[in-house]
RNA sequence: GCCGAAGUGGCGGAACUGGCAGACGCACGCGACUCAAAAUCGCGCGAGGUCACCCCUCAUGUGGGUUCGAUUCCCACCUUCGGCACCA
């Protein structure tokens, strides 16, 4: 093969020129059109941080390429990008910038925005977005007001993390550990004012909802799941006499109840005052309280369990026995009654407290196989058969739970309750960036929305955002002072802004109409584009930004303006790209490697193709400096073999196959690998099986045409030379343009079909038949298909390294596979 | 502690429903081209035995099991990574 008078390959000069012409041609704008199946694919919208690493290369890429493929498929493909844009770092880095953090953003977005079109993905850039612009938080005002509107946004009193030195509040994930994660300060809770959206009240359908979501992977769901916390159970209630008063519990154990031995209080419960009234006990329970007082609810869970008398007993509802109450460490007063029945024989938890404070252990559940069972070294905590459970004995654990709450419901001092973990959503930030609640405190009305004609509610430029003042917008008074809009008198706005998770939450819905001064979107491109079809993005994001874009999409679905609950169909996470040195990229670990360094280096072509060939894309894998000059190599070699025969493109010879069995062959290769990426992009995305198929296919080319002085006149080569073009198109979007230009096309490689496989090319007129002796591989024979299992014994008797393993022995059976396998067992 | 995922050559990985373990690439070695180097191309490349060739044995974290046959299924254990962790 000559390869003399080939221009060399050289990324830095192709990759920009389809990058402005594509930009030009508006090549990846796209629009509803009800003839064609839509496919909205799309990655989560990257913070606006500054600068793009390998890492978000290798996840923009997959989408890109499973995108690209679609399209090429048929389908009208939706696949936009934007920015979150609101956030604490921007803050942050003005405070220590001194910057503001508008536009310490905005040229974030635009560094962000170039390396974007860098990475040469086929984004529709008319429908980019930015979380901090007024055109798109007027929105996420207007869907405030939504929820308020529903009932689905309060304000109320709560204890938060508030971090002193910083004079803010920390979601809880910013207080990790109990300390604040900017200054190391140890952070309060506090009581105070905030905005909350009512997720508690689609707990249900959250749940319910997952089990439609056969594409999500199952570890998401099981995180999700475990999340809402969702226990069945009772609430019953025992009275203290001695106080004239009643403490509620709920338990999941009914079962257990007649194994009560003591009442564990939360240190907060509000019964407490009331049961230390003229009690000698008081004094040391107040010192406990206080103790326990000073520790974050996450210190709680860390300590031992303590715990102290209360100086009181409860009333058994069912035995009438006499039942300590205790004030102890481990009950938290934030779920359920914030009380709890203590059965130390048939709960860990209740165990280890009962054994260090010598509380009696009174076994009521028997494993159903050992009636004499006690529970002594350890709590038995699984079902089983009731003993000493007064009428209730001899039931199984699931009848008695039944039964007894009939009991309790019956008397009316019990009912059944469903718990959850899940918490409303606080959504309050006394932070600068974001967007600013729309609500007026009017000393007449109290809360009065902003009318909705009125947003946005603009984030004033000018604010003493220091970091240590508090809210800062409390200290800008041409924004708190406004008037009522209901009265017209001189009222307050509110100062908060609004968590950027509620950005995050409907972004995928402002692309589909993302100039639109009128609506948060056009209905009917919701009705045409949602919901997602596939969603890419790491599981960080598991619980969080997942859960709240699917309470908003459930709230909007029931205001009728999406088509369904559910927002994303399927979900892929991908994996990470590792430091060379196997270990997390971080800038302090100093390994990270950057977008644009490699492109000048390598080219982007390169650099998509050895991200989606160095692994499957949902395991993590190491970066490679010798691997990514593999993947150029590779695209070296394309470029050589194609601009060699590129007359074999440009004037596809039609003759038959000239090579006899060589062209079969050829053919065969080609279009198995049709078929492997086929299917394989569309279901399964093992994109790195993909490439190494495309790689063989170019061995094959090569080899091909090295051995055929004419390869160039046949039509099965050339056939060849175009699948491969094709089908790495997506993969490397400007080398197979460029290769399609100079080969006379006149249209965008990547608005051509998809190449289509031929079943006949398929079948093959001998296959390799794999011959086993008692399991193991002893030879190989090529017989057409559909031999019958003599014909192929037959054969595989002449193999010599068969008939060496079968020499005098008998042969007992036989087991064949059709069109595969021959196993002989000799004994 | 509980739940989940994963352990395959020097490295990344392949083998999709049990049927030729190591596709494809990287690294490495030898050779061709060259004054030389780079680039490029060709050959080799799990370990051991025998080595002229053929071939044989062992090998997918460890130990068992099911099966004609196990990287794949089952049981136990080890390691790594992720999630949850007093939720009553």
């Amino acid at each position: 093969m000559k390869t003399a008078h080939i221009s060399p390959y050289e990324p830095q000069a192709i990759e920009p020129k389809w990058q402005r012409i594509w930009e030009e041609r508006c090549q990846n704008d796209v629009r509803e059109d009800p003839a064609r199946q839509k496919f909205y694919l799309l990655e989560m919208l990257p913070y606006a941080s500054g600068d793009l690493h390998v890492g978000h290369a290798r996840n923009y890429t997959l989408g890109d390429v499973i995108a690209r493929f679609r399209r090429m498929r048929g389908f009208n493909v939706m696949h936009p990008m934007g920015f979150d844009a609101f956030g604490l770092p921007a803050e942050a880095a003005a405070i220590q910038r001194g910057t503001h953090p508008q536009d310490w953003t905005e040229a974030n977005i635009a560094n962000m925005t170039r390396q974007l079109h860098r990475l040469g993905v086929a984004y529709d850039w008319s429908r980019v977005v930015d979380t901090s612009s007024p055109e798109y938080y007027r929105w996420t005002q207007w869907l405030f007001l939504l929820m308020y509107r529903k009932g689905l946004a309060y304000k109320k009193e709560a204890p938060v993390n508030w971090c002193p030195f910083d004079q803010t509040i920390l979601a809880n994930e910013q207080a990790e550990g109990g300390v604040c994660w900017r200054c190391g300060t140890r952070v309060e809770q506090r009581l105070v004012n905030q905005w909350f959206f009512k997720t508690t009240a689609y707990a249900d359908r959250l749940l319910e909802g997952l089990d439609r979501l056969p594409g999500w992977p199952e570890r998401i769901k099981t995180m999700q799941r475990n999340w809402i916390g969702r226990s069945e159970g009772v609430t019953f209630s025992f009275d203290i006499p001695a106080a004239n008063a009643s403490i509620s519990t709920f338990t999941t154990r009914l079962d257990t109840v007649y194994g009560v031995t003591f009442i564990a209080l939360a240190p907060d419960h509000p019964l407490l005052e009331r049961l230390l009234e003229g009690n000698e006990h008081a004094v040391q329970v107040r010192r406990f309280v206080a103790e326990i007082a000073g520790k974050t609810e996450l210190e709680r869970t860390q300590m031992e369990k303590l715990g102290v008398f209360g100086g009181v007993h409860a009333r058994h509802p069912l035995t009438g026995e006499r039942v300590p109450i205790w004030v102890t460490n481990y009950v938290v007063s934030s779920y359920g009654t914030g009380a709890v029945m203590g059965v130390p024989a048939h709960d860990e938890r209740d165990f280890e407290f009962a054994h260090t404070h010598n509380i009696d252990v009174k076994t009521v559940v028997v494993p159903p196989n050992d009636p004499s069972f006690v529970a002594r070294d350890m709590p038995y905590v699984d079902d089983g058969v009731l003993t000493r459970s007064g009428e209730f004995d001899g039931l199984t654990s699931a009848d008695a739970r039944r039964t007894i709450a009939e009991e309790l419901i019956e008397r009316g001092i019990g009912e059944e309750t469903i718990n959850y973990k899940l918490r409303d959503w606080l959504i309050s930030r006394q932070r600068y960036w974001g967007a600013p609640i729309p609500i007026v405190n009017c000393p007449e009305h109290g809360l009065v929305p902003v009318p909705e004609d009125q947003l946005p509610v603009l984030l004033p430029y000018d604010a003493p955002f220091t970091g240590t003042q508090g809210s800062p917008l409390e200290n800008v008074p041409s924004f708190v002072n406004t008037t009522c809009p209901q009265c017209g008198g001189p009222a307050k706005r509110e100062t908060d802004t609004m968590d950027t998770f509620m950005c995050s939450s409907w972004y995928f819905l402002r692309y589909l109409s993302p100039h639109d001064a009128r609506a948060p979107w056009e209905r009917d491109a919701a009705f045409y584009w949602a919901p997602v079809d596939h969603y890419i993005g790491g599981a960080e994001h598991a619980v969080m930004h997942l859960m709240y874009a699917r309470f908003f999409y459930k709230v909007l679905h029931d205001e009728n303006m999406v088509p369904a609950d559910e927002p994303f169909t399927r979900l892929f996470n991908q994996g990470f790209v590792l430091g060379e040195n196997h270990e997390k990229m971080s800038k302090s670990r100093g390994n990270v490697i950057g977008i644009d360094e490699t492109a000048d280096r390598y080219g982007i072509d390169a650099l998509r193709l050895f991200e989606m060939f160095a692994g499957p894309p949902e395991t993590d894998y190491p970066w490679s400096t010798t691997g990514i000059a593999g993947a150029t190599r590779t695209l070296n070699r394309v470029w050589r073999l194609v601009l060699t025969h590129i007359n074999a493109l440009r004037n596809p010879p039609t003759a038959a196959a000239a090579n006899g069995s060589a062209d079969a062959d050829l053919r065969y290769s080609i279009h198995s690998k049709i078929k492997q990426l086929t299917d394989e992009i569309g279901d399964r995305m093992h994109l790195n099986t993909c490439i190494a198929a495309l790689m063989t296919l170019l061995n094959d080319l090569e080899a091909y045409a090295e051995r055929h002085e004419d390869a160039s006149k046949s039509a099965t080569f050339a056939a060849g030379l175009r699948a491969l073009v094709l089908m790495l198109a997506p993969f490397a979007p400007h080398i197979t343009e460029e290769l399609w230009e100079r080969a006379g096309q006149m249209r965008s490689v990547h608005l051509e079909a998809w190449p289509a496989y031929d079943e006949s090319a398929l079948a093959r007129s001998l296959i390799p038949y794999v011959i086993q002796v008692n399991g193991r591989h002893r030879g190989t024979i090529e017989a057409p298909p559909g031999s019958s299992q003599d014909a192929v014994l037959e054969r595989a008797k002449d193999v010599p390294t068969v008939s060496a393993q079968l020499g005098g022995k008998t042969v007992r059976k036989t087991i064949f596979v059709k069109d595969k396998l021959l196993n002989i067992v000799v004994g």
